[in-house]
DNA sequence: AATTGACTTAGAGTAAACTCTAACCCGTAT
DNA sequence: ATACGGGTTAGAGTTTACTCTAAGTCAATT
């Protein structure tokens, strides 16, 4: 078992952001004797799970829908598999757009490589 | 020449936030005799880089220090270089993270599927 | 017994990036 | 002439995702 800032130091975040994932009911820890949230593995294993997502542009709405239907059993399997599906779409989608703007990036910085090249020489001779 | 929402329609955006990227000094259109903006191909090209910078996750206020930088001349040309290094650097890592959650997420949609597949299995016999 | 540090809650505040409204102007079609 | 479909401005409002504050509880140390 974990306390709040056990998990928000592993995760790198805070234990604010933590309180606040679980007012969206995006994880919802036990409490121990004390009234204190107790995560356990299979929060953190869940917690970094929403993390890729959150990384990856998933708004936390989505991510939302995604644990809530979890929680309402496997009935549901085939809704969870449709959003994974669309999430891995938007995922390849970014991919491509990253790589052709990586492109453009290493195109105009080799420009500006030239020409401050340029400038040095013309201002040494 | 184009107006605002021939640009707005080619970029897919509204006309509302072409004028809020105006505010924030990312853009500066002439004005014809009628007072309305009149946006020009160079002014298409750059806003089209825009899109990549804003759609790979360069905040507002980055592009916005890019495009003053141009402003200000030559001189400006090895800070501007180094705003393209980092902004590269950030798509790089991006681009991993996302692949690496690409892989993550093919795994659960494989299972999923598997999962979905037996569950019909054991219903129709 | 009092201080410290970590936790609790409800709810207010913030930053980023839009998004919209109100009131107005201007050229063109009916 | 007037209505329509654009454009203009300043500024208010919205959404998302935090981020922080205030007031309190509790266990352990000084």
């Amino acid at each position: 078992m974990y306390t709040i800032s056990e998990i928000a130091k592993l995760l790198g975040i805070t234990a604010h952001t933590l309180r606040y994932y679980e007012k969206e009911q995006i994880i919802a820890p036990i409490r121990n004797a004390n009234g204190e949230r107790a995560y356990d593995d299979s929060n953190l294993t869940w917690l970094r799970f929403v993390m890729r997502l959150k990384q990856t542009q998933m708004p936390i709405s989505q991510i939302r829908e995604y644990a809530q239907l979890y929680l309402e059993g496997e009935h549901t399997a085939q809704a969870r598999l449709n959003l994974l599906e669309d999430h891995r779409n938007s995922v390849q989608s970014q991919i491509k757009n990253l790589t052709a703007t990586e492109k453009v990036l290493e195109d105009k910085i080799a420009a500006y490589k030239n020409l401050i090249t340029e400038d040095k020489e013309l201002k040494t001779r």
